[in-house]
DNA sequence: TGAGTACTCTACTAAATCAATAGAATAAGT
DNA sequence: ACTTATTCTATTGATTTAGTAGAGTACTCA
């Protein structure tokens, strides 16, 4: 499952995908439309931000925007940052490895050729899905469950 | 992550099909032989029995067995009963499902499309592979590995 | 230039979940 | 009967996640 941390990340960055034209929006509009709490949201754009996702202004007039182009920001990246491994099992993680204690050795074990294959299926998806991806699913979603809204 | 408590009953269950003839196996062994605490693992066979997965015997000369073949076990059906979801957002959940807090209206959610796609993927692997095919994988990386040791 | 706005950073607390332990009860075999 | 071994209930400890608090810093605009 993944973290309400990463929940939030997501929604912040596709949230601000949909404002473009680089115009800031305050920490308070983002938490208010994403439902997150302000001060733990806070945090978030701060990691988001170090990563050059997200760009900030101080003062007033200030607030984030997208650091670089919706397009090139994939969701296997916001994952990785925000701390959700992809992988299973800590043995086949490629960001978060760690030697499985249970099984005698690696390489020929069947549990973790099983969950390898899992985790490139899920890698695969998240590394071509761009927040800018995740918009224009959106819009084909609508599309399709209010077609009278659209033309 | 799956949790120690499913990558035990994995372990398990992989082990006893390798045993196979349905000769019990004490609790004693499996633990020693999986690297999982005994205790802990007690309730997790007991959980796997009370599922139909494994059948016991008391006594002396007891132990587990396997409860049906282990061709018929899948690895979906052993990570829904420990308890581990396999999507990654509550909200495209099969078994685990609950309504997203944060989006507005879940049929035209983006974020919720990728993470559909995600989840089917995984599954398809899961319910594709049981407890027969993991110990088949086995066999083929070792004789990869080891191909002295076969023939 | 100063008042107010809004992000930045560090530290802490609360809640939930996961992992593991303890011990008594029950059942089967010899 | 005595030993072996599973069954079941309850409890504890550790770790992680989620959220809170508050002081500090930088910027804008009038």
């Amino acid at each position: 499952m993944l973290s309400k941390k990463t929940r939030y990340a997501i929604s912040a960055l596709v949230m601000l995908a949909r404002q473009e034209e680089g115009k800031p929006m305050l920490i308070a509009t983002i938490a208010e439309e994403t439902k997150a709490p302000r001060k733990f949201l806070e945090l978030i754009l701060l990691e988001l931000r170090n990563a050059g996702f997200l760009k900030s202004k101080k003062g007033a007039g200030g607030g984030y925007y997208l650091g670089r182009s919706a397009s090139e920001i994939k969701l296997v990246h916001i994952l990785r940052l925000t701390g959700g491994p992809i992988a299973m099992l800590p043995c086949v993680s490629l960001n978060f490895y760690e030697p499985c204690e249970e099984c005698i050795e690696e390489e020929t074990c069947g549990i973790r050729d099983v969950f390898i294959e899992v985790r490139d299926s899920a890698l695969k998806i998240l590394t071509n899905t761009s927040v800018a991806d995740v918009l224009k699913r959106e819009k084909k979603l609508m599309k399709l469950f209010h077609p009278g809204k659209f033309k």
